[in-house]
DNA sequence: CTGAAAGCGCTAACAA
DNA sequence: TTGTTAGCGCTTTCAG
């Protein structure tokens, strides 16, 4: 049960402490071949394996990062973050320590300070949602910013580029031909800044295709499958040649919420009503019937760059500036031509 | 940016190194309060907090623990068991090193080897089902099994009850007036254990509400929403005296299939069928309309178990078997007395 | 009641 | 090419 220390190599192999180190540390410039071969071979015969809390204490690197979390780690939501930040973190021989702080003040800068104590050798600091923090003063300086952004910057971050993404979704709409297309906001006191960030997008595709914002088409709700539903059938309430055939929604629930308004006044998706979402929700957008084309947040490669930056593997390009990271369109079957009334200028038929 | 050690501290009060550490581990017996304040308030003064890599070197204790999981902090599933596990570590001045494995041995074996090395205090081996695992030979004795039981025991373990969850589901549905009641199972070669453990929970009702199972109603299908859309739609096939007016669903994509066969039916829920599912998933069970009566996992008082033993503060009641979680029923809308034609036990009306 | 000194397991100067 | 020694920052006997 006691561990096997050093000095047992050593001992095994006849030599010194400080040549296991070296030839177990690669340091075998100027070591004999001989001594080396038979270090190595007693290391593994005695099964040794070198106690990193010590190795930590004398060489000031523990080979650890901390990483504190409001609760990607205890939500459905982002977890392909951590997956992203573990991926490299283990590539490189770290650990993580994973604290969730569950957005509690107290909590985090307690765990700030355990994390400092631990000697970890970076920190990130992640959100679950795209947002804009007051970093915690505490903070040690090169924290690095997951899906989010320090409010005073200061500090290297990685967040989605979600004007690019509704540039991306609602260029997916207009290809198809829409042009009467809304934009399914949130509805909260502080959004969240992916609010106005997808609806600059949205704005920026409607000009290029020199298509008239109507305002009557920005509508907001609860970011839920309610919200969705609501939002819609107010939208559907519209008289028919100021009617959307389609859809941009703020995220995949709301989107869901979308469907069940359009089936309830008989529309079928996407023959009568195209639909965009965002987040690529697992269980949310591919689940849905038909499978919902949607714009995908890019959790796993958000969170492989801030643990890259965290290990010193990658340097930002603009230290100044938060890096903005694609998302991709995921195309499923949520979206098609304007119904045949709607596609001429809104003009009607019958 | 230097760290403050102890021997600042002591020098700042005029004591030795040693009766810091005295005063601040509260080994304050044989100090005189005088000495005890100016350290105490040295200590604050110069911002001291205690290495915890050296002290760990020291005390051979690193208040640290790995958790190992196959993928729950990567997955949107059972992310509640780490916030249980995280809050007790917490609650005790512990810190947990998370490490997802993706089920990969190779990437499992080198996770135990790196979480021995940092001197974690204990191991939790969890997964994100219930299942029986094949113990990795290098897991340390009185490492903690979380959501799943080692093949061959030897360890502490704690999962689900998943009978008991199968009989609370059922019996609601007794309860209610139910008497054909089908069970939507999973369709697998090598069935979750939660798949008999719960079949077994649904028979024990049947038996005790005096109903004779009938084999026809044991149907089975994909875990996914598809999977339980067909399902169901076998089982709505069958001629009218024969057709279940209840389903137990094995999970809540199941039951939002049927939810979706039903309605293409045009059968209300729960007027028409009522339905029961598990797992209490997010984003599916809430959202469904009308919202699903389903069982729930309960991850987050599993975690905290596993961390509680895993800590040493609760110790098994028997050593000898996995402890059995209560799974809560959580009532909402699916479930309402069977109709009227089918009541009067499976009599036609008209 | 307090201080001196040893040592946790390792690495890094410096000697030999 | 290898060994000796010191020391990372802390806790813990053991003296005083």
């Amino acid at each position: 049960m006691a561990r096997v220390r050093i000095s047992d190599v050593a001992a095994a192999a006849g030599v010194s402490t400080a040549t296991v180190s070296l030839v177990l540390n690669n340091r075998t410039a100027r070591i004999s071949d001989a001594t080396r071969d038979r270090v190595r071979q007693a290391a593994t015969e005695v099964g040794y394996t070198p106690n990193s809390v010590a190795r930590g204490l004398r060489t000031q690197r523990s080979h650890t990062i901390g990483l504190i979390s409001d609760r990607i780690a205890t939500t459905p939501f982002a977890g392909r973050m951590l997956a992203g930040a573990q991926d490299v973190a283990r590539e490189h021989g770290h650990l993580v320590f994973l604290v969730d702080t569950d957005a509690d003040e107290t909590v985090e800068r307690e765990a700030i300070r355990a994390l400092a104590d631990q000697q970890v050798d970076a920190m990130i600091y992640a959100c679950m949602w795209h947002r804009v923090v007051d970093a915690p003063a505490s903070l040690p300086r090169g924290t690095v910013f997951l899906d989010c952004r320090p409010a005073g910057g200061g500090f290297p971050a990685v967040v989605p580029d979600d004007r690019a993404g509704g540039v991306s979704a609602v260029r997916a709409l207009v290809a198809a031909g829409h042009r009467r297309i809304a934009y399914l906001d949130v509805d909260e006191p502080h959004p969240p800044v992916a609010s106005d960030l997808r609806h600059r997008g949205y704005l920026e595709v409607l000009s290029e295709a020199g298509i008239d914002p109507d305002p009557a088409l920005h509508v907001r709700g609860d970011t839920s499958s309610a919200g969705g539903r609501a939002a819609t059938d107010r939208l559907l309430d519209l008289p028919e040649d100021r009617r959307p055939t389609a859809l941009f929604c703020f995220n995949d629930r709301m989107a869901a919420g979308a469907y069940v308004a359009a089936h309830r006044r008989g529309l079928r998706i996407p023959q009568d009503l195209s639909i965009v979402g965002y987040d690529d929700q697992q269980l949310v957008a591919a689940e849905l019937d038909p499978p919902l084309t949607t714009v995908a947040l890019p959790h796993y490669e958000m969170g492989r760059w801030a643990m890259e930056v965290a290990l010193g593997i990658r340097t930002p390009d603009d230290p100044g500036a938060p890096h903005l990271m694609p998302c991709p369109i995921v195309d499923r079957d949520s979206v098609g031509p304007p119904p045949a009334t709607a596609a001429s200028d809104s003009r009607r038929r019958t």
